[in-house]
DNA sequence: CTGAAAGCGCTTACAG
DNA sequence: CTGAAAGCGCTTACAG
């Protein structure tokens, strides 16, 4: 037995109140139209819908017009604290124009990704926003094949042509290893990320380029599984079976230093007295932590915004050459980093 | 000059290409409505739909039916870290039922309140989640004029039969009291929450009782104008300028927390060593703040899963009655409680 | 079991 | 400036 729900007031209620035909107040009600109605008209449409608390039916609205004012996000989990400010970011410049986001949750499982598209479309979004990128990933060529406007944030894939917004790795992994070259560590680790994405094979190729420059052992690169606290951890372990030569190390991003971290932990080690670490992200309560976090700050919210931008100009078809926003990181220095030892 | 978006599949081309009427195709393609249909043309339907690359427009399905499968949540900011769980488990439960959610931040600001609940009107929504709700609050007054199936989250408003998903407030704030007293604190105080929140009202409520039973006094709280870092500072610092007995505090939400130990480093009073301190909510990280905040657990994922069972049994027309859930919260003791110095 | 028709609430090209 | 009509892509009561 479903429930009874009240009827809702239509254009035609508006229309029968004013003694209009009810594409006039279709007219009156549109913002774009409603200089083809007289000024009286308007006026008179407006206090009836007002009174009557009429609102647009937007169901109605995109069927007819084919389009949602709609767009939808993919990220692997909102739980994730680096999603939040980028979803805040889109949701803010989205709304700000009128327009729905509609988030999922992918797990990174290309099937619960799937499904999700499936459901946007169902939806008629007019455009996706991806957080889930992998370097080659089915999901975007899907996007692409059936013409869906689609912006990737903070990950990438290697083919060109898609719109992206990301960071300057370069310079985010420079920075970090200039900071631990001025500390005096000679021999630096990578605990990088998975390396089927853009984020965790570029940052790793940027240490290993910048390492080599300044010729310095390129060998200590272990990559985790995921971008985990867990998997950072497990990595660590890895890393230390291997070699234990080290005095700093620059993780993937934040989790992984934090798995690290715990990792050392369990083996007596002192962050920074025995190891320096970096991570890379600058989530949230890094700087209450026991050391706070020496990190790369990523502009997760404007990059939100930017991917937002990016993807509504596409949608109203000013954007035609595929764009590629680079945004700037930073370094931040706390208290996880400190002169070699050893 | 707007894109050209490729045109849809539709229910149509696929009864074309199987050569039956298109509500045929429709009710082959329906779960529930399947049954009328011979199983070979199902099979054909079935096979066509999924050759064409056919997925239901669900604009077009919720405006005939007038339901959307889709439900609203109002939250005041998803990065404020006590909400990403609640909206995952949200989410999830919704999602294995076949609905969409949307959610809005408010920023605890009446005006962004209404907009949303308009936006979601306009959307069609079946129902909605708030997790913003006031003591007293139009919102909520609204849904039920419109007769919107409603449930609240984690905070309630003071008149009765409304759906709600909260806490225990008293065993959590007792389970705090309790465990401050056997490390023999005397003097507690209280950072309460904004009291025209069920949460710091009933917080500061549940205080002040269980300390009369035990006949300690009840005239230290201070309460924060808002559920954030910064005011928990400023809560703070009133507190003192009013009081320095106390031994211990207990702040309304681990945000207040926060900004009270702020607060302290700033005068150099130490915790736990000077005045121990507990949270509320158990927020991510606080294991590894220094000191790690002994706090109150509140199952932010399983309220967020009851809440969307909850409101999708009142669609359903399932739950008659109004339901009020209460959960239990569960005392985390960390660092920042020891034995009372003074 | 299947088809033909009506209609959900809008928008918009076409008349006037 | 306004009206009448058609139609967006579905679903479903009514026939047969």
């Amino acid at each position: 037995m479903k429930r009874e729900r009240k009827r809702k007031v239509t254009i035609r209620d508006v229309a029968d109140a004013v003694g209009v035909h009810h594409s006039t107040v279709s007219r009156a009600l549109s913002p774009n139209k409603r200089d083809k109605i007289s000024p009286a008209v308007v006026k008179k449409v407006e206090k009836a819908a007002k009174k009557l608390g009429y609102y647009r039916n937007i169901v109605a609205s995109s069927l007819k017009q084919n389009r949602s004012f709609a767009v939808g996000v993919l990220i692997p989990d909102l739980m994730n604290p680096v999603f939040p400010p980028i979803i805040r970011g889109i949701q803010d410049t989205a709304e700000a124009v009128g327009y729905t986001v509609i988030t999922a949750n992918t797990d990174d499982e290309p099937e619960k990704e799937r499904d999700a598209l499936r459901m946007m479309q169902g939806r008629s979004i007019e455009g996706v926003i991806m957080a889930t990128a992998r370097r080659e990933d089915p999901i975007v060529e899907e996007c692409i094949e059936h013409d869906i406007p689609l912006v990737l944030v903070n990950r990438t894939v290697d083919r060109e042509g898609v719109n992206a917004v990301i960071l300057d790795e370069n310079y985010g992994i420079r920075s970090v290893i200039d900071h631990l070259m001025s500390l005096k560590h000679t021999r630096i680790a990578h605990i990088a990320g998975p390396q089927h994405t853009s984020t965790g094979f570029q940052r790793a190729k940027a240490f290993s380029d910048y390492l080599s420059i300044h010729n310095m052992p390129t060998d200590l690169i272990e990559a985790a599984n995921k971008f985990t606290i867990e998997e950072g951890r497990r990595a660590f372990r890895r890393l230390l079976a291997r070699d234990n030569s080290f005095s700093a190390i620059v993780a993937g991003n934040d989790l992984l230093a934090l798995g690290c971290m715990d990792a050392m932990r369990d083996v007596g080690l002192l962050v920074p007295e025995n190891i320096a670490i970096t991570g890379y992200d600058d989530i949230l309560f890094l700087e209450r932590m026991s050391p706070a976090l020496t990190t790369v700050l990523v502009p997760k919210y404007e990059m939100g915004c930017q991917a937002t931008k990016t993807l509504l100009g596409i949608i109203d078809g000013e954007n035609k050459a595929p764009v590629v926003l680079r945004m700037q990181p930073r370094l931040i220095i706390r208290n996880s980093t400190a002169i070699a030892s050893r």
